[in-house]
DNA sequence: TCGTGTGAACGTTTTCACAGCG
DNA sequence: CGCTGTGAAAACGTTCACACGA
């Protein structure tokens, strides 16, 4: 079935499913791609090809299940994989993500968080336990992590990113302002909080 | 000149300009197009594209002139334009944002931040000093903001959006998990964390 | 030789447009 | 009718490949 799903069709079926999760929530049983594809802020026809990639199908008449499309997602994304990610650094942002997942329900679970400082180390933020990053493969295992939110200073996540990928974390969102150099077996997704809003203030006049 | 510039040109643009930045700082002079590539982790091609798009030209035996790329491209993203920009919500995440480009040198500034819990109100954050909403408009016109980073709950986000844009800000860097509607002449990016950590952890499998 | 600048080729992503069906 | 699924076309973005120059 996966015959190449692009990157960015993966980006849009998480979208959607967590559309769907909040519309289950709300009592609704179906919906036209138009409906869809409206409130994730796209066109009709692209969330149709996105679904085709799923293989799930809607009813001409009904549109779509709200409960089958989301499972049909679901299953497609996850598998039988069961996961979890952690956050690597507890500064500013490492704490506030961990604040925000917690707030957001999402189907990829934090399980822990590291940090080098002594003082977080042990102690529970934002409903996560904080360890030394010595004991980094060790947790990894235990808690089975997958990915990582890499959210260290810009001068050590070269090195912390090495350390992620030989605990065999094969993805990581990186904050970090610098181009991490890893296999291109691990997938880096980078954050760039700084030039995004240069971006976005690039459009904001003209 | 900007006939036709794309969004992403637009961003790696704003990438070359911070490396450029930084190697200007560790003295180097000029470089090869494949050299800031690499640092930016793209193709040579592609990046000589982009600084088609500036109207710069390097030279074939120096490559380009650290100074003037990084001039050129500054002119050409920022032009005269002298706006600034705000961060809308004072949570955990406008905290750390704050916190972030108050590190981060960004040619974008960041003049002011708004909530509305009266706790806030009126102390400085990390530099910057707290407003209650309902001065927004006042101080956007004191402060020549033009862009917002919106970091908000969601069940209020669309609200305060059609405030900011009520004020004339044109650019919306929006953290809540919603599609906001707005005006086609307002430029919003979505930044949804739980989506991309999701895109992220199913990649880092497979 | 090893750079740059760029037309042309290529690949990918989005959109169009329509058959088929209740 | 108005919807879905999907081939085909269009739009877009990236890469190739080569002319030209030091």
């Amino acid at each position: 079935m996966p015959d190449q799903i692009s990157e960015k069709t993966i980006a849009r079926l998480c979208l959607y499913k967590r559309i769907l999760g909040e519309l289950e929530v709300s009592g609704v049983e179906t919906i036209y791609s138009h409906e869809l594809a409206s409130r994730a802020g796209l066109t009709a026809a692209q969330l149709r090809r996105d679904i085709m990639a799923v293989g799930y199908f809607g009813s001409p008449t009904k549109g779509y299940e709200i409960a089958g499309l989301q499972h049909s997602i679901r299953v497609f994304l996850e598998g039988k994989n069961t996961g979890t990610s952690a956050v690597v650094g507890v500064g500013n942002i490492g704490r506030a993500i961990l604040a925000y997942m917690g707030l957001e329900t999402s189907s990829v679970h934090i399980t822990a968080c590291f940090d080098q400082d002594p003082a977080k180390i042990g102690s529970v933020i934002y409903g996560c336990r904080c360890y030394s990053l010595d004991e980094l493969s060790y947790r990894c295992n235990q808690y089975n992590i997958q990915s990582a939110i890499l959210a260290v200073p810009a001068g050590v996540a070269q090195l912390v990113a090495e350390k992620l990928v030989s605990c065999n974390i094969r993805g990581i969102m990186n904050f970090a302002p610098i181009q991490l150099q890893v296999p291109e077996n691990v997938f880096v997704e980078n954050i760039n909080l700084a030039v995004t809003l240069e971006k976005v203030h690039y459009f904001a006049r003209k």
